[in-house]
DNA sequence: GTAACGTACAACCACATGGTTGTAGGAAGC
DNA sequence: GCTTCCTACAACCATGTGGTTGTACGTTAC
């Protein structure tokens, strides 16, 4: 495993947070500018507390962080977080990689032994 | 977006899936060699059926793929899968970085008007 | 000061999820 | 044939999730 600092709890949150359609749009979103959580809440056709709770899971996956700034709280996206996911799945293509290529081997070592 | 033939439920389905670390450790284990449900099941502290259920999951996302032989099913993992999800989080990576960029230009014609 | 705004949080509801046990049916072994 | 193995699926239960409304509190504006 690359990233071997993170728990298995921690990748079950963050891929978990992703598992929604509205939050991955979110992150999309606050990756690109800055929003308030009310700012977030009018893009949406549900409950301001609704949105709050989206941002609330995405904070706890690691995927954006909330500042406060007045009475606003500031949402932005954290990279890092969709990056560990993003390793973590790099990871499975290296274990089949792993796979390909010892097959590949064994096709060889069986092609030899045929003369 | 990179994959635009994948719908938002697919997604939602694609990521739900590897948000539980049972179903992680079988896709791990499926991309190395293949398996069979029951031979899965006697992997971990959980009933037989326990495992059918997560093995149904993560078919349904596309991750793995189940073949009949013989009174035993085969399951598979699907390289495919998990590259959509990484090329996924690849697009946020893009975002990101297109709005790094953009500040970075930002900051440079905010340097060129200094003088 | 007071009204309006932005946020947090609790309580509640419907529904999905992760687990269990039990039942049933097809394939292999004897 | 009969038994055993592997699988599928239904029913059930506890818990989590995504949504709602209502209440409370700090901050800004007037």
């Amino acid at each position: 495993m690359v990233v071997g600092s993170i728990s298995e709890d921690e990748v079950d949150r963050l891929f978990r947070a992703l598992a929604d359609a509205t939050r991955r749009d979110i992150v999309a979103r606050v990756l690109v500018a800055e929003y308030s959580v009310s700012g977030l809440a009018e893009l949406y056709d549900m409950s301001f507390a609704a949105v709050q709770k989206h941002v609330a899971v995405l904070e706890r996956a690691s995927l954006v962080t909330k500042e406060k700034r007045g009475r606003e709280q500031i949402v932005r996206g954290e990279m890092d977080g969709v990056q560990n996911a993003r390793r973590l799945l790099d990871d499975y293509e290296r274990i089949w990689r792993r796979r390909v290529d010892r097959i590949t081997d064994i096709l060889a070592e069986d092609a030899e032994d045929e003369h």
